[in-house]
DNA sequence: CTGAAAGCGCTTACAG
DNA sequence: CTGAAAGCGCTTACAG
């Protein structure tokens, strides 16, 4: 007894395959008395039709192909939630790939994906790897990049600057006395873009370069080891900007445990708004960044160019919003 | 120029398509210099397979579905993690859907994901749902339940037992030196097992039945509002066991907030053994589960089960093991 | 080691 | 409103 195909569900409502098709797919334009006919048989058999053979026949496959870095950060989980919650309606399925924060994953997820037709392409970051942007753009297909913005997207970008990010936290420390200030994040792009613009930011108001460290993940551990080392290389720092909320986590636990009094000795801040950063003593000054939204509006781009609609926007910037709590606070509030 | 097909690569190669289809799945059976040329006129024209059409002429679609209720839940990550782990040895692909806590979301999941004719599947809990059940069973394919026991798995289960490791909690605290004791967890089947473990412990002990809160969801708000209620309706509460770490943080904080001092006042368990629980003050007590190694095996089991190998046991137990940290230490520890 | 024929289960484009 | 024919791009089973 294998599974009922189209064939049999017609054989038992008296219809041709081709009219359970319609049911399946344009129930309106098929007569009420045939429909439910086709309807009952369906229930009956519990058919459930095979999406390999309907992608073949139709050239349309009904998947959303997203590309994450890591599906363990829990920052991305919202953005793809948004992308979920615009295309299920549209019965579209999201066919989720993590690359590891690797070009090379990235290529061969891409072409894993590409293999099974999806409709579209979303990506968590901008595409900067040479081949894998011809590839891309080869595809005929739409390619949403997210978390990010790039002035020559593939196909249409929606995000925010993270260059501006950096650059805003920077003004955010000054504006409150603080000028010795350090950057920690990961290799990542946009980890990248915001050490740059906070760089960048320092530069323009005289105030001396950031001490920089590099870390390996988002944990705690990493934050922490990264505020130790600070301290020794640069003890005088003032404040301390990390590119993740849990990375700033683990700066507010070793300065705990050393006793550092953040922030009246240290300022902190981090990137996410994620609970845990409001929750802690102190609460952790944080840059909140649209993070379901970019899910929503790619998901709305997505089904807006499959539809057909003439092509928007190429570059939707969402923005973003630094949320002041007590871990920045200027040493004069106290 | 719409994308090659296994018909344009062997034009090129001058050869026949099942020959390039051979080259792809069983290269050692085409002659070196046979495969030269069709690894070469691959390479040449970009040419990726169409897995729709091969899923359909193969019936294999290299794909395993994978069912989640949240996929914001970083516990499960690491349980991704390891399925796909395992599987992509095997050139399988994990369809990943969740289905948020709710039996009808997991129905409509499956039928979405049977659609595209999984090889198997892997579910995050056991399947109680009658209808559920019925659809799996029939589906003719290995179905993998996880996170938990039972002892008639729809084919395999791999998991450890939440009642167990509630019961294991409960005498953690009662060796301890504390009896009453209260609950917080969510209303999914695992929190309710560890609930009803926790309560048969204490009873079998003779200590008083716990206080059990109900909470929607894991943020650490919920653990915080829940310790608040259990110190209003039971002010002389020992211990509290979370069912999962981020809520026990939750615990962790507002104990801190309204100077109740852990675990001299009050002992908190979580479950999970997150980063974040090791790094506060106190450290936090919890029930490390094998998450990775869930997914890891379950993974394994599919492989096995696609090769043919004969069935092996039905039910696979990994186990837990409590780790003790400060903030269930004894009262005389101090 | 290689290939011609048939078919997987749908949908498209057309006809009526 | 409904259906017969052809075809989507692969692989299976067989033959040589």
């Amino acid at each position: 007894m294998s599974r009922p195909r189209i064939e049999d569900v017609a054989a038992r409502a008296g219809t041709s395959p081709i009219t359970v098709s319609r049911v399946l797919r344009e129930p309106a334009k098929v007569a009420p008395a045939t429909r439910a006919r086709v309807t009952a048989a369906i229930a009956a058999l519990g058919y459930i039709p095979n999406l390999s053979a309907s992608s073949l026949a139709s050239r349309r496959s009904g998947i959303v192909g997203l590309l994450v870095p890591t599906i363990d950060n829990s920052i991305f989980a919202a953005t793809v939630q948004g992308l979920t919650d615009a295309v299920a309606t549209a019965g579209l399925q999201l066919l989720l790939g993590d690359f590891r924060y690797s070009d090379e994953g990235e290529r061969a997820l891409v072409r894993a994906l590409v293999g099974r037709q999806p409709d579209a392409l979303v990506v968590v970051g901008v595409v900067r790897d040479r081949a894998l942007r011809e590839m891309l753009l080869g595809l005929d297909i739409p390619v949403i990049e997210t978390w990010d913005l790039t002035t020559r997207p593939v196909d249409t970008v929606v995000g925010f600057s993270n260059r501006e990010a950096g650059a805003a936290m920077a003004r955010h420390f000054m504006a409150r006395g603080r000028h010795r200030l350090a950057f920690v994040g990961g290799r990542d792009q946009r980890a990248q873009a915001r050490a740059a613009g906070f760089a960048a930011a320092l530069e323009r108001a005289g105030a001396p370069s950031p001490v920089t460290e590099i870390v390996d993940g988002a944990a705690i551990a990493e934050g922490r080891r990264a505020v130790a080392r600070i301290l020794t290389i640069a003890p005088k720092t003032e404040g301390v900007f990390f590119s993740t909320d849990m990375l700033a986590v683990g700066g507010l636990i070793e300065c705990q445990h050393c006793n550092i009094a953040v922030p009246y000795q240290l300022a902190i801040a981090g990137l996410g708004d994620q609970e845990i950063g409001r929750e802690l003593t102190p609460a952790l000054t944080t840059v909140r960044v649209p993070a379901y939204e970019i899910g929503k509006n790619a998901g709305e781009i997505v089904l807006s160019r499959l539809r057909g609609d003439p092509i928007g926007k190429r570059v939707l910037n969402l923005g973003f919003s630094i949320v002041e709590r007590e871990s920045t606070q200027a040493r004069s509030a106290k």
